[in-house]
RNA sequence: UCCCCAGUAGCUCAGUUGGCAGAGCAAUUGGCUGUUAACCAAUGGGUCCGCGGUUCAAGUCCGUGCUGGGGAGCCA
């Protein structure tokens, strides 16, 4: 007999059929006679009701089960007697594939999030944490699917690098060498180590993805992303998901066309999708979140300079703990309230400051300014960075001496400027950001299966 | 890294002016013919985060360290 998933099952007709369904006990209830099983396999957040009666010859087992064990039942699907679900299944037969310790730490009620993050390799059995995973699972398929339909090639940017992009963060160092022994045996030489050089793991795969912008056109890159930054924020890991396109021929306006459109496919998608666990989120963890997740689809991201919202802020008339003045960045008090105030919609940030910004941004005629965007969203802030490209081999060597950078290490960077160089433009899109963004979830280490943050790294 | 807050049973938390260590849930055992975080009864369960100090006496006061949380900076 062929084993069927529970969100198979649930989604359509089976009474009056047998099935085999296999996974793990939620919750059990007792009676006399018979006791109610609650099965989940993780196909699905809803659980099956299963009916074990004193018929079965392993009853006085089965009376004894312990929650998440595994279980295999072979059994009728019938119209549920009971209020709360329409169909249950009466078992014929029921094989304890292993019976849990009854010191299992997940009980029948509410946990903390703190709590959960101590288990975190258990975690995902709970409804909240098994709803965030198969909607991160299904973003991933959606991401892929939005660049296969505009003619995007994918491309796996390395993640060991030599490179590191300017401004993004301190690196992760990779090395052969045993550190301990290291410091204490002088005269060790990095020509001798693994790369022969400083090696480090990405903090972008932009640079990478330039360059074959400039052959396969569109692509982008998805991929896990480091940064050894000691931020202890509800907002950062050391190691997270970023997906990063990069289009030739398109400018800073067509960029955030493509990022508006990016966030606004993926929102729907999820709301299509992934019905049945978004709600979850919209009852139980942010009762404000299908008003978000309307404004997300349905309105026009706001787009503004960075002069204007200065302007904005200092005219608001609003006390901030920090002064904002021209040249400045944007603090998140600042970012906060453009997008949750004032705006109250996602909002792009344009034209920053060229001292506050990487070098590769393109320089825009007024000299003092780059074709920077960075796209703020409510509760989150900052979710997309990104601008249009220096694609003149002058201005862009100019950029990089005033940042010390060394031509010849960057060599075929600016090799791409020489052949055929054209506009172009892409930015980076914050994953788990996203996620937290659609599921009204607050602390960016609840979105990712083992986060990664200082002084972490358990699992 | 800086600022603020917290740490008591497996979980969530109470603990008064410094004076015998508590509750609900969970677990275990038993009961119950339709439950929905089932219900009813009984039982077991503590390095009060660690170290040092003040005191006749510290979960409670002081110092210090660790861990966790929130905020800031950095950014996606």
């Amino acid at each position: 007999m062929k084993r069927i998933k529970l969100n198979i099952l649930l989604n359509s007709d089976f009474s009056e059929k047998k099935v085999l369904i296999k996974g793990w006990v939620r919750t059990k209830r007792n009676s006399k006679t018979f006791s109610f099983l609650e099965i989940n396999d993780g196909s699905t957040l809803k659980n099956i009701q299963v009916i074990a009666d004193d018929k079965l010859e392993n009853y006085s087992d089965i009376k004894k089960i312990t929650i998440s064990s595994g279980i295999s039942i072979i059994g009728k699907i019938v119209k549920s007697l009971g209020k709360g679900q329409k169909f249950e299944i009466i078992a014929s037969n029921i094989e304890i594939i292993s019976l849990a310790l009854e010191t299992y730490p997940l009980q029948k009620k509410r946990h903390s999030d703190e709590f959960l993050r101590t288990i975190a390799h258990l975690r995902p059995r709970t409804n909240k944490y098994g709803a965030v995973f198969r909607i991160r699972s299904e973003l991933y398929f959606a991401i892929h699917k939005f660049y296969r339909d505009r003619g995007f090639k994918y491309l796996s940017s390395p993640i060991i690098t030599s490179s590191d992009c300017e401004g993004a963060g301190e690196m992760f160092k990779i090395t052969t060498f045993d550190p301990y022994f290291t410091a204490q045996k002088n005269g060790l030489d990095i020509k001798n180590d693994f790369f022969g050089q400083e090696t480090n793991l990405t903090v972008s795969g932009q640079l990478c993805a330039e360059m074959f912008a400039m052959a396969l056109g569109d692509v982008y890159t998805f991929g896990p992303t480091f940064r050894a930054e000691n931020s202890n924020t509800t907002r950062h890991v050391a190691e997270f998901w970023m997906l990063e396109p990069e289009m030739a021929f398109c400018d800073l306006n067509q960029n955030m066309d493509h990022g508006e459109e990016l966030i606004k496919y993926l929102t729907n998608y999820v709301t299509e999708h992934c019905n049945e666990d978004l709600a979850l989120f919209t009852k139980f963890v942010d009762k404000n979140l299908s008003k978000t997740i309307e404004i997300i689809i349905n309105s026009t991201y706001e787009r503004i300079t960075y002069s204007e919202a200065i302007e904005i802020i200092n005219k608001s008339g609003k006390k901030f703990k920090h002064i904002i003045q021209w040249g400045k960045d944007l603090q998140s008090e600042h970012e906060k309230f453009l997008a949750d105030d004032y705006f109250k919609k996602p909002v792009f940030i344009t034209n920053y400051p060229r001292e506050i910004k990487p070098f590769y941004m393109r320089l825009n005629s007024d000299n003092k300014t780059v074709a920077a965007m960075d796209l703020l969203v409510p509760r989150i802030g900052e979710i997309i960075g990104g601008s249009q490209r220096e694609e003149r081999l002058n201005v862009l060597e100019k950029q990089m001496s005033k940042n010390k950078l060394s031509r010849e290490k960057y060599w075929w960077y600016l090799d791409s400027r020489r052949f055929g160089s054209v506009p172009h433009s892409g930015f980076g899109m914050g994953f788990e950001r996203f996620l937290m963004l659609i599921t009204g979830i607050n602390n960016i280490r609840d979105v990712i299966p083992f986060p990664r943050t200082p002084g972490s790294i358990d699992f």
